[in-house]
DNA sequence: AACTATTTATAAGA
DNA sequence: TTCTTATAAATAGTT
């Protein structure tokens, strides 16, 4: 697709890694917004740049509800601007939030209520920063998705795929 | 693309809508998986088909503990397998969810006392906390935008989405 | 950032 | 669904 084709393996000039993960992550956005919009379907995609920024699509937008949550809790320019820690701080960060989900699972009896009562909460921080928690055990499904999705790829060629 | 140049606009024939979707979800997946050998990058993307069958890809796997859930859970494989078209399948599969994070958290005695560090905090000690699982959220959008895609889908078929 | 020679994705057809 | 192929679109190397 280029004046070349190219082997699909790590690209190893950081600098043309860069290059080719601008132009291909824009590549990848755009066919998941035609994507989107040609079936009506909903999409998300992130992806992390070779410096560990994190980039994120998503079609339809996030509701209101969701995109209110990250304005409080976050300020989702910086989710956008601010590159990320490396990946053991990451995976540092993620052991402690799995053991924060654990015993929030513990405490919570009745999920559901629980779930309801935050919803009306008044926005203290511990109470949206367990919602944040719930949303994240909830979110459990994507990570075994991708599990799943890899088990499906490994039927088939999965890497250095020939057209 | 193709024999013709196409309007990007929500194919209206149901069937050929699938089978647009069915190319180009590959197309995506196949650009997504190059990206990340390209760049050495992580990368996930979930979409649902017009169907609302979810479709996921992930590179890499997200991490150890969710194939183990998988393992020791394959029915939960149907999330993928089977087309959810009510919301009871997916409550279900996300309680399921939920009890196995809490089980296999509970067995984990490191995080136990990660969580005691967390939780017994001090003041300045609990911000900083607070400040780490602010960026840990930032670096796992793709979860709590998952999440919004599922609350999404509970409230409303998918169904003519305009861009 | 732009350009463009090529490769790659895909719309329509079978 | 799978394959074929003419054509549109993405992009690798270059400027």
């Amino acid at each position: 697709m280029g004046r070349r084709k190219i082997e699909i393996a790590m690209v190893k000039k950081p600098e043309a890694r860069q290059v080719t993960f601008s132009k291909r992550r824009m590549g990848l956005f755009k066919k998941a917004n035609e994507l989107a919009i040609l079936c009506g379907t909903k999409i998300v995609i992130v992806v992390f740049s070779p410096g560990n920024k994190p980039y994120s699509f998503g079609h339809p937008s996030v509701d209101a509800i969701a995109s209110k949550f990250l304005q409080q809790e976050l300020d989702l320019n910086d989710v956008l601007e601010t590159p990320s820690s490396n990946i053991e701080d990451l995976n540092q960060q993620h052991e402690k939030v799995m053991a924060d989900i654990a015993e929030a699972e513990k405490e919570d009896k009745a999920n559901e209520e629980m779930l309801k009562e935050y919803k009306s909460a008044s926005p203290k921080e511990w109470k949206d920063s367990l919602m944040e928690l719930k949303n994240m055990v909830k979110s459990r499904l994507c990570d075994l998705d991708i599990s799943d999705s890899m088990m499906l790829l490994a039927k088939e060629p999965v890497v250095g795929i020939k057209n």
